[in-house]
DNA sequence: TACAATATTTAGGTAGACCTAAATTATGTT
DNA sequence: AACATAATTTAGGTCTACCTAAATATTGTA
């Protein structure tokens, strides 16, 4: 029953996972757009793992895939390497929090189960990356989240950043500018409804943000 | 200039350069025993290497294999990397001696030159591995070893353990359980010429080693 | 020095994960 | 409802790193 998943196979079912974490089907041009893979190579690739016994996601041509039980187990499991290996990174080997994803994304691979364990053990088994995004636990169950996006508050209401999901550093490095990182207090000032603009102030510092980024900010309503 | 070396590349330089250490070329039925590999497998990547510009190898049909300096610099890399982690799994996870080599011989290939500065750092830049094999420095050399084999060792001398060649972790057990690990200082109290069995005495306990084992074991004479 | 044993290489394949170009299916308008 | 556009799949390759079987060198020894 055990697999032996290629490190091409784990990048699939975990950007499958993301994909699909709405609900969604994952369609083929996504996947590639994603993976930095042509739309042939993942149709080719999605086909096989459908195939493969026992099955890593399900797919029906021209109608986007979505994993198994075995799949999802899987992904979890890439992801839950990936978090604790951010977390392990930037707290022991001081790493800033926006460099971390491309030092996680190779050795999330390659780590055994013995060097998964002992990272989160020596961390005290945490629940959320450096990013604020929550770790699969060990038997492989995504927590639940009751965040939401930053991008649906409105003026007056209040919250604390929970989680920013990006991989780029460039904007990683200009939220931490601004203060707006994983804990801080924010409060919503004001909303433009046409450009879906916010207005937010953490601390005395106030600033405005744009949908793109504040869809992609998780915060708890207070 | 730059190479972009697969993993296995990689693995040949490494091992290439551990067998032409005594100044040989290595054959390609030696590389093919170690890398777990047909020896047509191996002619192929040889050829590969060799004809590379600018070439990791120095080639010549049935004459073996040796590296270039291009070839041993990245041998060096990959060598640096491996023992690098193996310090610092031991410091830091509290890995045993004996359960590094498999977790460093895959890490060894992905991780970053920014991750090796920093465990490199935050261990203070050790000079040895858990078994006691010298760390190429930074700017790749390999240090000079001034340790001699255990087997070369004769009755009423006395020396002490520098490092154990040896990544099976059953012998690795063993010596541990006699107290034979890097540090400890141990006299020989006989020889036998036949066999090369060796007589050893480290603390109160003595013991005797074949020839297999001395020859893997590396002391400071004093 | 000849020849058997051993080491190495050549020849011809395979599997995985890609790719481009061309064909097909879906979709969104008008 | 028809058709252009976009999404997806099929067809046909490539490249890397393997493999086995067969051919060829080398070597040690009779």
């Amino acid at each position: 029953m055990e697999h032996t998943l290629t490190i091409s196979i784990q990048d699939y079912l975990k950007n499958i996972y993301e994909l699909t974490s709405n609900g969604e089907t994952a369609s083929t041009n996504a996947l590639a757009r994603r993976l930095n893979v042509s739309a042939p190579s993942v149709t080719g690739m999605v086909q096989k793992l459908a195939s493969s016994r026992p099955a890593l996601v399900e797919y029906q041509k021209h109608q986007g895939v979505t994993l198994t039980k075995e799949g999802k187990r899987a992904a979890l499991e890439v992801i839950r390497h990936h978090r604790l290996l951010e977390a392990w990174l930037v707290r022991t080997l001081g790493y800033a929090w926006d460099e971390v994803h491309e030092e996680a994304e190779r050795l999330e691979h390659v780590i055994s189960e013995n060097f998964e364990r002992r990272i989160a053990a020596a961390m005290g088994n945490p629940a959320r990356d450096p990013h604020g995004e929550l770790i699969p636990t060990a038997d492989l169950k995504m927590p639940l989240d009751d965040s939401t996006p930053l991008a649906m508050l409105r003026p007056k209401q209040t919250g604390i950043v929970q989680s920013v999901k990006s991989p780029e550093t460039e904007l990683l490095r200009y939220l931490e500018g601004l203060g707006l990182v994983p804990g801080a207090q924010i409060e919503i000032l004001a909303y433009s409804p046409f450009d879906h603009n916010l207005t937010i102030k953490i601390g005395r510092k106030s600033f405005v943000l744009g949908f793109n980024i504040t869809s992609r900010i998780l915060v708890e309503e207070i």
